[in-house]
DNA sequence: CGGGCTTTTGACGCCGCTCAAAGATAGTGG
DNA sequence: CCACTATCTTTGAGCGGCGTCAAAAGCCCG
């Protein structure tokens, strides 16, 4: 299941450097958690860590994308995050977590055992501090994600779905640029609250207006960036006054 | 309905002493607090805090419901938190807030200048560290949410809702006893994500079922608690080995 | 080329939304 | 104390979006 550690890279050239956890860190903590990090693989499907499971490690994604999902007795399953590099698995004071974890694409993770790494948020002011700003982006996020599955239709899910890979991709207003799909059409259902069907249909509509564009089935292109927004029900300019 | 406190108690006497965000403060951090706080009162209906507005204050919930929630442009409306006695409104290190922030029952906030509270987070560790506790239980309160309006039907809704309102009242187990409804049935509909027709012939249908009975419109109380567990959809025994 | 996946497409039905109107309830002023 | 009004709630009828079920089509990798 899970491949071989691969070597750490050294944190200052580390690609999360000023995003992660570490990212108000000086030198001397910095050489801190490089001396207590490791390095984890999983391939795209696996399993990072089950419901309940006791958290031997924390962790900060490194590369690729891991979801947290919850599932009822019955297999209804909604995934109830989205981790990105940089994103944070774990938080002190707790020995578990109530989700499962699994990576939608193969999965780098720079890991810490969490009893030194809890001892170290203790006297560090600045990891605490930056894992408090990840924990309340992530809060953010979800109140967005709340309206998203309490209120959208499944034309603006999708809308809004793809809209935002755009923006995390930092493709801002470019179009026709091809991008990845990180997850397949039964992962992008349980991200928002639909059937695999419904995301499909969704999808394909919007082929057919001319909006987005499938090269293969894990990439797409955005042909008309205004017709997207447009689609996701949100207000088109952020909320700045006109 | 209770009679809201207008003048600050003491904190030593706070009913909220031991849950919000100056918990784990010894004597001298709680006399800073003292110094700083005011007390502000808000009748049901008020906005206490619109979406975008500079924060002047943050605030803990001392008695009363305050809800946040998200607004679309065509009116449709979802909650995204539901703020009870010991819970915090503001975040250290931003100017505003993206959600508007309503009392839905008469509300009393214990609050704090902005300013000086964030140069007193930096400097005492128990505030921060209690912060921090309290958004992490905000995001798995708002993930147990997520699985509530992407996956459950209306009578899963419901009855996931009561049953809360019946765990956090601390009446666990007893049966019968009148219970406080802190919501008109168009704000519950906001919270679960349905409408307010929906909700109604839902609480109707378990009242014609024995599981509820309702003396008036904002109380409640529970006849059969074990099939209102049973209609939510969640693991009966809450995750225990049977 | 064949087997196992993921995805697409179609037909159909139901849950929950919409629209509409009547029924409670509470608050207000005469 | 009783209209009168505003608000909240209930109830009904009808419809449509999305889920369900089923099967075919496309794709990947041996």
């Amino acid at each position: 299941m899970q491949i071989p550690l691969t070597t750490p890279v050294r944190c200052s050239q580390c690609p999360i450097r000023h995003r992660a956890v570490c990212a108000k860190c000086d030198e001397d903590e910095l050489a801190l958690l490089e001396s207590m990090k490791t390095y984890r693989r999983f391939e795209a499907g696996d399993t990072v860590l089950w419901r309940g499971e006791e958290l031997e490690y924390v962790a900060s994604v490194v590369e690729g994308v891991a979801a947290l999902s919850k599932t009822m007795e019955d297999g209804r399953t909604q995934m109830v995050g989205l981790l990105l590099p940089s994103d944070f698995i774990g938080r002190p004071g707790r020995r578990e977590i109530e989700f499962d974890v699994t990576a939608t694409t193969d999965l780098t993770l720079c890991c810490f055992k969490r009893a030194p790494f809890e001892a170290l948020v203790e006297e560090t002011p600045h990891v605490a501090q930056r894992l408090m700003e990840l924990a309340l982006d992530e809060l953010d996020a979800a109140r967005d994600w709340m309206l998203l599955l309490g209120r959208k239709t499944a034309r603006e899910k999708i809308a809004t779905f793809i809209e935002m890979l755009v923006r995390r991709a930092h493709f801002d207003g470019t179009q026709g640029i091809r991008q990845d799909l990180p997850m397949t059409r039964d992962q992008i259902a349980n991200y928002l609250g639909l059937t695999l069907e419904t995301v499909s249909r969704q999808l394909n509509a919007l082929k057919k207006e001319g909006v987005l564009a499938f090269p293969d089935r894990r990439h797409f292109e955005v042909l008309d960036l205004a017709a997207l927004q447009d689609a996701t029900g949100d207000d088109a300019d952020g909320g700045m006054i006109s």
